[in-house]
DNA sequence: TTTTATTTTTAGCCTTGTCTAAATATAAGG
DNA sequence: CCTTATATTTAGACAAGGCTAAAAATAAAA
């Protein structure tokens, strides 16, 4: 079994072998989890005992399969349990990260199985975000940043990428939300702003925006 | 706030205040929680300091209004998952004791109001036991153990005194759930046996049997 | 009322997961 | 290639929560 600790740092190394395709650094996973790099040391040096990275000093460490599955249910779980507090007891998309923070670590594999079923078995969680099957896959969609598409492109919004509530909250003002169809009706190259259509609305978003939101185009 | 380790103990006291009505003695709680007194002393020491409880060296404790009430929120969370469980994701009632155990901690107000609404409000979990409102208020029904029942009384089951899997299991294979209509049809004083009506079919219960079910008779 | 048994507390140690300060490796600049 | 800057690790400490062994208080017996 591993600790409430243990599964934290898995996952975070976990999300930043993804962003940064290769190996994760002490002082990235420090920042992430918002801890000092001595403590990274230590608890990457126990983990490594365990077989769930691999790890040489000054080298940074990689997960191995074991761990990367480990990870991936943490993952899965949280997702489910987002799907849950959304679509069965109406919270706002905003609203449910830091419940799922503590709802990820309960340990039942029958719990997480019978959950998955009641929620009719989703494949992605209220932000678009993929969940992993048990085990551990990730069924990967071909997505881009709306700020990397090109004037008089039509996509659907299938996710975010940045998840604060105050970004969240913007795009409920907005009506955008996952499933919302979006054409980029113009494009400013000098600041990267763009002119959108949402519905029967044409609006301005910034850089910022357009490069936080995920589109599928085809 | 209070830890995990701080919430299982004002739940233990809780629960033993209950029983015995009066102070709570060390080894009492030590025994309860699966500790040693050593340690029950610590936490409880730590606890004093905290005004959930009162403590004279020796004289054991006795929890404070706010002790009373923060262990009371935490059986309502216990009670309101073990509903989840059984109602939504199709648990047995001899299933959900542990996973509650780790979902009573889970900490948010807004998700147990939001989850008491989405169970329906239910005023009683699947063993039977009253859910504490918000406020920590218990129902308290009068109720009495089978094994108090005189010959030809009627009652309805209503809860049970000991939860394992074992005795669990073996109502569920007399088909015996909260609500069932029980009727004494012969008490043996000798031993406290009884030959018990169940629906259809009428046959023998232990004195251990009777003496850990509860009815309501009226 | 002594003596013995039981309960409770204290003292000291351990593990987990964190921190700060200091030491050491690696990377970057000149 | 040498020197500074940055990244990483080590050493030592601490708080939470547990344990064992010993001491002290209370309860029970003689
Ligand atoms: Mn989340
Ligand atoms: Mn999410
Ligand atoms: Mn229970
Ligand atoms: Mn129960």
């Amino acid at each position: 079994m591993f600790s409430r600790a243990e599964e934290n740092y898995l996952k975070a190394i976990y999300h930043l072998e993804q962003q940064i395709q290769g190996e994760v650094s002490t002082n990235a996973i420090a920042e992430r989890m918002d801890t000092k790099p001595s403590s990274v040391t230590d608890m990457v040096q126990k983990l490594a005992e365990k077989e769930v990275l691999s790890y040489k000093k000054y080298k940074g460490t990689l997960l191995t399969p074991n761990g990367r599955k480990i990870a991936a249910n943490v993952i899965r779980k949280h997702r489910l349990w987002e799907v849950f507090l959304v679509e069965k007891l109406n919270f706002q998309w905003d609203e449910v990260h830091e419940i799922a923070e503590q709802l990820e670590h309960i340990q039942s594999d029958e719990l997480v199985s019978r959950l998955d079923r009641f929620l009719g078995n989703p494949d992605f969680d209220p932000h678009g975000d993929p969940i992993p099957d048990k085990h551990g896959n990730v069924k990967r969609t071909e997505k881009k940043l709306l700020s990397e598409c090109d004037k008089n492109q039509r996509g659907v919004c299938v996710g975010v990428k940045e998840t604060s509530a105050e970004f969240l909250q913007y795009l409920d003002k907005r009506k955008i939300s996952i499933g919302t169809k979006i054409k980029v009706l113009g494009k400013e190259f000098f600041d990267g702003s763009m002119i959108i259509q949402v519905g029967g609305d044409q609006f301005f978003v910034s850089q910022k925006i357009a490069e936080n939101l995920y589109v599928q185009t085809n």
